[in-house]
DNA sequence: ACCAGTTGTTAAACTGTTTTACTAAGGCTA
DNA sequence: TAGCCTTAGTAAAACAGTTTAACAACTGGT
């Protein structure tokens, strides 16, 4: 009877299924080995046809590349990794603030990263460097266990004394938009020094001289960077106690309001005001706009970022633009390159240009 | 002597390993063979104390533990992914907006996702699916080329076709803050409706009757959730005719801000507005002083988000709060368990409540 | 006709882990 | 004391690719 032998043929093959695959597999998962019997060569070959390598004829990788198609056939990433070299994976590291992942600054580098990584086949992992996670060496462990290729470090300063552990391992790593203490890594970041010259130039030119300063994170080299530049302008201007000219305002809003209150306090006279970033610029001319001194009649501000969709900013805020998104790009592209060693040690600026709109004017006597 | 044999062991190993493996690998990369060599064990043992296997004895356990210790040892993620069933990734996929990666919503649920995440043990991958990735099937491969174990999906609606890529193949994915045509997917979300009622309340409790609103996107689900709970609640005092109360504010502040002219226009004597989200709400808050329309005075206005550090609103924000970082840690629940097949469909939703603020007050006849 | 060189393809080794089936030893019952 | 469970550990197969040495089949030169 056919139920006898089908019997039969379920334990030959029973028998034979446990001798060649103990666990049968879902028919529908092929992989590369299937894609080679159906296309009759080896699976050598079909490795060289996905990953275009020359030695295969042209006949020969399109009828594969037909059989691929035709199964639906996909490479398995963590197969390709564990075999070859790289995991075409790259971390993003964040530093523990609370809302990095709301914020305008890093959503604009984080969309350079993301785009150009994308299109060059890579993903990208965020992680923030909170103290427990660090305690407990992540940062370290994406590398060693192999989850990715290379490390961005965005935000960081030399405060985060973490980046030496990728540092000392000589991990591949990139600071985006700042230094690390003593060029411990490489890094790539906006002029920073000639977006000060130019906020600089163009305040000086408009003829002021009573310029405060709101500053935030000295920690940072790149913040540092235009301290410094602030600085001897000043100097130059004969205004050498410049310390009582400059107050802190920790990059936010509120921080940038506190400062101009202090800063307007200590200098009624002052005409203009130099920001670290656009939020304290913001908030600045909120406190200004509160007490009744006019943006820029009274009173000039620049600030640095140009970060867009600032709602109902009026009068709309000069700034020193930071190429934020091609930042992002360049950073992707140099860590690719330092991780396949096409690369000596990175760094890189890149250039930037103030943007003049309403908030500056030239000085006016008060 | 010690030293002979030490010499005559390495001849042997010399030989043997010239076998075993043709090229020599670098020494520091340790392997769950060298540990097993250095323990007197089997691989099989070391992967068991790995893994916290309880068929392995305390004292196995702990022998072999130190070897890994003095070692360095950490297992190769790839490794383990290819032989075992799970990447302990997961995806969170974005629409292509412009500003997703600098948004206050999607930051708040992003930090739950990846704190969770993280807690768990998983990484993220954050994609954007612009109209190329789509095409080109990316969304896909993530999960067919074992990427990802399942995906999050943030601030998609009906409109996004490609979600049915997902739902058609059975890949693990849940809807985030959002529900999907037909519920084609899992889904867990704010409970809009409550939301939308918290806020209803409010306003008819302060004899508030002619009351506007500004909604976006109703191509969402949870959109129109709110838009039903406003037409009925509408509806019951008597206002039948809402269509000329509503106006789309696209969720951005500008689009709030024209979205309060139009319906300020239409009815000079509306006496309060409720808003999709904050942003909007601050865009007509912005508009109405323009005008010298008082809030709360004139006109109360309701927002939806709860989001934070909005700089220098004057009134602060009556909204309905929306549980975002906890959302996004439970969806991270969900779909792991969804992944370990320990769920079956899902479909959650989280208690809003309303934060009352300064920008709502008693009705006053105008 | 023979040898060298080029081209295209293959077999086999290798990547680092988990898992399953098996074994040996020890303890317990009948 | 034989028989049967447990317990703790091992050997080997599987996971799904890449890489390389070797080889076969041509081509061209002498």
């Amino acid at each position: 009877m056919d139920s006898d032998s089908a019997v039969v043929a379920d334990n030959i093959n029973a028998i034979e299924d446990r001798e060649a695959t103990p666990r049968a597999k879902p028919p529908d998962k092929i992989n590369i080995r299937d894609v080679a019997g159906e296309a009759g060569v080896s699976v050598a070959t079909v490795s060289m046809v996905i990953n275009n390598n020359p030695r295969i004829s042209r006949a020969t990788h399109g009828r594969v590349q037909r059989v691929i198609d035709r199964l639906g056939y996909r490479p398995s990433r963590p197969a390709q990794t564990l075999s070859g070299k790289y995991t075409q994976v790259i971390a993003v590291l964040l530093p523990a603030l609370r809302h990095a992942l709301a914020d305008a600054y890093f959503g604009e580098l984080l969309s350079g990263i993301a785009d150009r990584a994308g299109k060059l086949g890579h993903k990208i992992i965020i992680e923030q460097a909170k103290p427990q996670y660090v305690k407990d060496g992540k940062h370290i462990e994406l590398y060693e266990r192999k989850f990715i290729d290379g490390y961005l470090c965005l935000g960081f300063n030399d405060k985060h004394k973490m980046l030496t552990d990728l540092a000392t391992r000589q991990f591949p790593a990139i600071m985006v938009d700042n230094r690390f203490a003593g060029n411990q890594l490489d890094w790539i970041h906006c002029d920073y020094r000639l977006g000060a010259e130019q906020a600089m130039n163009c305040l000086l030119q408009l003829g002021h001289r009573k310029i405060a300063m709101i500053f935030a994170a000295p920690e940072s080299a790149t913040a540092r960077d235009v301290l410094e530049v602030y600085t001897r302008r000043m100097a130059e201007q004969g205004m050498d106690r410049v310390d009582a000219w400059m107050a802190d305002g920790m990059f936010t809003p509120e921080g940038g309001a506190a400062a101009a209150e202090k800063l307007a306090g200590a200098h009624p006279d002052l005409s203009a005001i130099l920001c670290g970033n656009d939020k304290m610029a913001l908030g600045a001319m909120h406190y200004l706009a509160q007490k009744g001194i006019s943006v820029p009649n009274d009173v000039s501000i620049i600030g640095f970022d140009d970060i867009q969709h600032l709602p109902f900013i009026h009068p709309s805020l000069t700034t020193v633009h930071l190429p934020l998104y091609e930042l992002g790009t360049a950073a992707v592209d140099r860590l690719i390159e330092k991780v396949r060693g096409k690369a000596g040690s990175v760094t890189e600026v890149l250039p930037t240009h103030l943007i003049l709109r309403g908030s500056t004017s030239i000085v006016r006597n008060r």
